[in-house]
Order: C-alpha cells, then sequence, then structure tokens
DNA sequence: CGTTCTGTTGAATACCTTCAATTCGCGTGG
DNA sequence: CCACGCGAATTGAAGGTATTCAACAGAACG
C-alpha cells in the first residue's frame, strides 16, 4: 500500500505535482494550488485491477478515495446475494468520504469496475487541512449535498413502478448529461440492471419490449433514443 | 409568518430564552448557550395544522425548520400520485437543511402530519452564526451523513424483495430504538405504507400473514413482536 | 349520531423473478 | 489466423408476489 510515486503522463504544468483530475475534482474547488499539492503529498497513489475490491462494508474507515483514473461502485449486499449499485463513479469523483469524516465504518461495498487508479488520502491529514482552509469543510457539505440529491433521483426512481419506466428515467438522465440523442454505456448491462434495481433478465426484456415500440434502438452497448417524447410519458408512468 | 412568539410551557429554566428542543437537537449539540438564544431570536415559530403543506418540490429554499413539536413528512410525489416517504421527523429534528444551504430548490415536499410548531430559520442568519463558531458547520456534516446513512437503509430496505420482509426490517429497527416488544405505531398504518414502499393493501396483508405464522400480534396500531428470531431471519430474506 | 377517513378483504390482473438453455462477444492460446 | 472457452446477454416457460379496483367494515371526529 506504500506505492507512492508521481505519475508524469498526467502532468500538463511542470509547476504542479498532482495530476489534473485532482484539480478538476468538484471537493477541491477554489482551494489554493499550494492545498492541492499537500494533499497529492500526504496521499498515496492505489493501483486496483478490475474486481477488485476496495473496501467491504463494516470496515473501519480511515480515508477517503478520490478516482484519478478508471471506474468504481460502491454497492449494498443482500444476504442472498443480490446487489444493488448506490453509485458509479469515474475520475474525479471521491467516494468513502461519508464514513471518513464521520469516523465510522463503511455503509457499503465499493469494487472497481475496471483497471483504476485511487488516490488515498488518510483522514487525519485531511483534517488539518480542513483547519487551515474552511473552503474544504463548505466543499464536503455541498458534496454531501449533492449525493443526499443523488440518493432522492435513486429512491424516486426504485419506487417507479415497473422496470421500463426505471429504464426510461435513467436514460433520459443520461441524455440529460451529455446531450446526445446516441448514448453510449460506459457501464456493463448487467451493471446498469443492478443500478436500476432489476434483474438483467428484465433489463433485457424491457430493453426489448421498448426497441419493438420504437422508443429506441440498441446496438450492443450503444443505444439511440428515437422518441423523446414517449420515453418521457413513460418515465413519468403512461 | 410573522407569528414570532415565545411559548412559555416549554421554558424549563427563566435564564433560556429558548425552548428544551432547540437545545436537545442534534444540530446544535455542542454550541455555547448564547449561539443557540441568538439561533432562537432570528427565528420564526411558525404553526401547522395537521395535513398542511410546509413546502412544496421545486420551491426556492430560503431557511431551514426545526421541529419543536409536532410530526412532519417529507416525501416525493410521482405524476401518478404515489407518494414515497423520504423522512418522518419528530421534536428536536431538523428538514429541509440540505438545499437550504446549497441554496436550491427543495427536492422533495414537506407536510405536517399532527398539528406541529416549528421553528423557521432563515439561512442568511444561520450562515453569519456559521462564521462565527464552525463546529455548527461540523454538526451539520454530521447530521448530513446520517441522513445519508438513513437514505442508504431505506434503499436497502426498498429493494429487499417482499413487502414482508421491509416491514420485518422496520419493526426491528423501531424495536432497537425503543426497547420493547410492545410497539406503538406513532403514524397511520398508510402513512407506514408509504414509507416502506408498499400499499395500505399489501401492508395489511403482510401483517396478517406475518400474524398467521406467530410473529406478532396487531391490534390497532400496536403492535406485539412475538418471535424476534422469526423476524429477523425473515429481514434478512429467510 | 352520522359523516368521513382509514383500514381490511376479495378477485382478477400484470409484472417481475427464477431457473434453465442458448447465443453472442471477445480474449486467449494453439 | 482460427478455434476454443469463458463470461455476458438473451430467450423461454413456470411460478410467485404485488397491484389494481371495488366493496365493505371500523374508527375517529365533529
Amino acid at each position: 500500500m506504500n506505492n507512492f510515486h508521481q505519475p508524469q503522463h498526467i502532468m500538463s504544468d511542470h509547476k504542479q505535482f498532482f495530476p489534473e483530475q485532482l484539480k478538476q475534482a468538484a471537493l477541491f474547488q477554489g482551494l489554493p494550488l499550494r492545498q492541492l499539492s499537500d494533499i497529492w503529498t500526504i496521499g498515496q497513489v492505489l493501483k486496483v485491477k478490475r474486481n477488485q475490491t476496495i473496501f467491504v462494508q463494516g470496515e473501519q474507515a480511515k480515508a477517503l478515495y478520490i478516482i484519478l483514473n478508471g471506474q468504481v461502485k460502491v454497492f449494498k449486499l443482500s444476504l442472498e446475494g443480490k446487489e444493488q449499485i448506490l453509485h458509479i463513479l469515474g475520475p474525479g469523483e471521491p467516494f468513502g468520504e461519508v464514513p471518513a469524516f464521520a469516523g465510522q465504518t463503511f455503509p457499503a461495498h465499493a469494487q472497481a469496475l475496471q483497471d483504476s487508479e485511487l488516490l488515498y488520502i488518510p483522514m487525519d491529514g485531511l483534517l488539518t487541512l480542513c483547519k487551515k482552509d474552511p473552503s474544504l469543510v463548505f466543499n464536503m457539505l455541498a458534496l454531501l449535498a449533492a449525493r443526499l440529491r443523488q440518493f432522492v433521483t435513486l429512491i424516486e426512481n426504485l419506487t417507479l413502478k415497473a422496470v421500463p419506466q426505471r429504464l426510461a428515467a435513467y436514460l433520459l438522465h443520461l441524455h440529460d448529461k451529455h446531450d446526445s440523442l446516441t448514448i453510449d454505456l460506459d457501464i456493463a448491462k448487467g451493471t446498469l440492471a443492478s443500478f436500476i434495481g432489476a434483474t438483467p433478465e428484465a433489463l433485457s426484456r424491457a430493453l426489448k419490449r421498448m426497441n419493438r415500440q420504437g422508443l429506441l434502438k440498441v446496438n450492443g452497448r450503444t443505444i439511440q433514443l428515437c422518441d423523446l417524447t414517449g420515453l418521457s410519458s413513460l418515465a413519468k408512468g403512461e
């Protein structure tokens, strides 16, 4: 776990001793470069392989993680083995921050969806930085607030009765985000199924039915939205 | 909205010019009494009647609320009219704090379940106090962290397949909280149904089945837990 | 004492799940 | 370069559970 190093390939400015992803992370917006450098110094780069477990539910949280590159899922596992994904996170996004700040255990599991590089930031060092610059605390407040909103949306979607509705809501969400009618899923379909609270079979059937109805076209991981109005009214329940 | 007053019946100490509930609110733990007094000064007491709407989704958030007495639900409403309760809050608990701090709109609706008295705290005043005492900000962080954990539990319960499982999980939660085998529901059964993501009919049937299985006994709003082991294994999925 | 809201029960329906079998995609190794 | 093999995705059939709608009973409240 002490494989500390400074990747060269991601430095755009010779004066910066930290990667671009760190600078763009929402958590660190508005922070002086000096502090970013400090964070980079107290952190350790962690390389994880696809499907590798990063932490498990119940484990004591001693640090927060920030994704430098790759993709990570945070999820709950029921005793029957069914998983419900809470977050899918990409470069620049932090995770494990809630229990870390509260000094508690992780409420869920985290696992890499792809080979990834993570910045592992021990809390003691981060708390010291918090005292130096209160804006870091406010950024953390904003982050938690954003997470709460995401959860509200997730809960809303999970309580929509039918799988096609949840799927339509999710696709429209992606459409808003990328502003494109052609959506390229950045996750496996089974992963998507777990995220919208369905089985892979149910997802497959939902896509097929929506295809038949002319709402969209599926080609592997690429989905063409054909009828936004129809999708929208479907998401809202007819 | 300017019905400011100082309720007499809740003052236990003549030197304090604010109610006991304010002192006990988790949000204000560790704050000097002077600041509590300030909060009480900038706030307004709001009386709401049962079923009265407090705020609606999409409304601009300018303040946060703290329940002095009574009961409030925070919920999402789908276009079909189905409601999903996010929180049920009692005396001393704040709500509306997330969008208020982020300067955004409310992501959900709030409505009084009982005649209630709320303390309405405009954000501008509260932010001023935050700058005076950073511990208020950390309390807010702790509050948001706790909310996130509640949501994780709610999501977990919603994705547990069967209604009886969700119900068992909720009842065991109440049992932990009150440490009693006799549980008196402080909410209507229909409200409970909306909270665990079910229809009143489904809840009724689930209770009946669990009654038949000897897990519990129902008498109006009073529920006797008869088989904790059985309930526990049910909640975990057999 | 009656009106209204809440809770219960029944029957029909719709949807998802489960399990099993098959196909597809893709990387590995021959 | 092709064949193999593994995991992911799809499809089918059977079964279970919640939903919906409607009617009724019960409790709360004025």
